[in-house]
DNA sequence: GGAATTTTACCCCATATGGGCGATTTACGG
DNA sequence: CCGTAAATCGCCCATATGGGGTAAAATTCC
């Protein structure tokens, strides 16, 4: 442990030309190291889990196992490290698959290189570096979409549902029949397009109806 | 439409120090308008859904309604206006409610005027600033925390019962007994500790199980 | 002030569900 | 080589669920 610590990056990059100059100028520019570059997420597993790597740079369109993929084995392996995926594509599929399989950034690769150097600082520090449009389709995805079409009865008792309950506890919970609930789940039913209360949470907790 | 468009800005903070300080620091610079303050949620409800304001910098402990209550209801009144909270608060609950509520950024309210100024440019050049250590949170919220306790199979059947089949469909789609179906169903319940589909499936989302 | 929506309430009935209990086979690790 | 976990199949039974009706307050909205 030296006074300036060095960042340790690794990169996984199919492409010699990108890997190469990326590594370039991560490698020389003053508190960062890159000296681990994989051109393959298969070769990146052998290796990679052994080497003291703070940041990996992970490209999402390689040949043979994806980055996804990639970052969804490694992370596991190595829970300390920080994983941002580098790439160009930034269709809602793709970047979410990527989040959820354990990155902690998303940079679209015509970041310039101080905004990527920036980016690598940001996620040593507890940040979580996204190209601004990805951290908005980020930030969407918890947004309302449409507006609910139950009635807030309606929401209160599926909610209720969602905890387990059935018609008679409900109904004692609220104070009403046990057959008017059931009328009122009959009409969430309608109005979500299900025939089940399995279906109708799932819809409702993707809709965040509840 | 001049060449040089200024973004209106617009402000909710009830202490009248900070208030006007934002106010100066954002109206002063070029490129920004800050015509309109508000002391609280009320006042802004009543004024903000009638002016071409495209920033609105939301305080969140505000006394009475609350900035989150305060996006919730304005947001729908103005809907391409963005939001940013601007507040001390950074627990999961906040950061969540806000974000939900129709929020695009949340910044502390130590940051630097300088990037407070580029965090309302971010916004509208169609980002969504937040401050490091929010999107990480952000980002944390999505990765699977827990392993998943149940087997390759009891994933699969489960998922197959969100989508609103019984027994007997699903025991159809994978080829086996509606009784195997039926057991691997008690197993999950047991492993989820619930007693319902409803339950286990709400779980399963929740823990991003399916 | 009238229409539409929401909330309330009830009936019948076929089927699905969940709990309890037992059993065999396969696969994997110590 | 043995033990454990997973996956497979089965039975009994009380209760819950979902679909089909019908209908009348209460509330909200225009």
């Amino acid at each position: 442990m030296t006074i300036t610590e060095n960042i340790h990056v690794a990169i996984v990059e199919d492409d010699p030309e990108i890997r190469q100059t990326l590594a370039l100028i991560i490698d020389g520019t003053p508190g960062f190291w890159c000296k681990h570059t994989f051109e393959s997420v298969e070769l990146a597993i052998r290796q990679l889990p052994e080497l003291p790597i703070q940041v990996v740079l992970m490209d999402v369109e390689l040949p043979g196992v994806s980055g996804i993929m990639g970052v969804k084995k490694l992370k596991p392996l190595m829970p300390e490290t920080d994983f941002i995926m580098l790439t160009i594509r930034q269709d809602d599929e793709t970047v979410f698959n990527s989040i959820c399989a354990g990155a902690t950034g998303y940079l679209v690769k015509d970041t310039p290189p101080s905004e990527l150097l920036e980016s690598i600082k940001e996620v040593r520090k507890g940040g979580a570096p996204m190209s601004a449009n990805i951290a908005r389709q980020v930030i969407l995805s918890f947004h309302q979409t449409t507006p609910s079409p139950l009635s807030d009865r309606e929401t209160e008792i599926l909610k209720l549902l969602s905890q387990g309950m059935n018609y008679r506890s409900v109904a004692e919970k609220i104070y009403l029949s046990p057959h008017t609930v059931k009328t009122h789940i009959k009409n969430i039913y309608q109005k979500l397009h299900v025939n089940s209360r399995a279906e109708a949470i799932k819809k409702a907790i993707k809709d965040k109806l509840i």
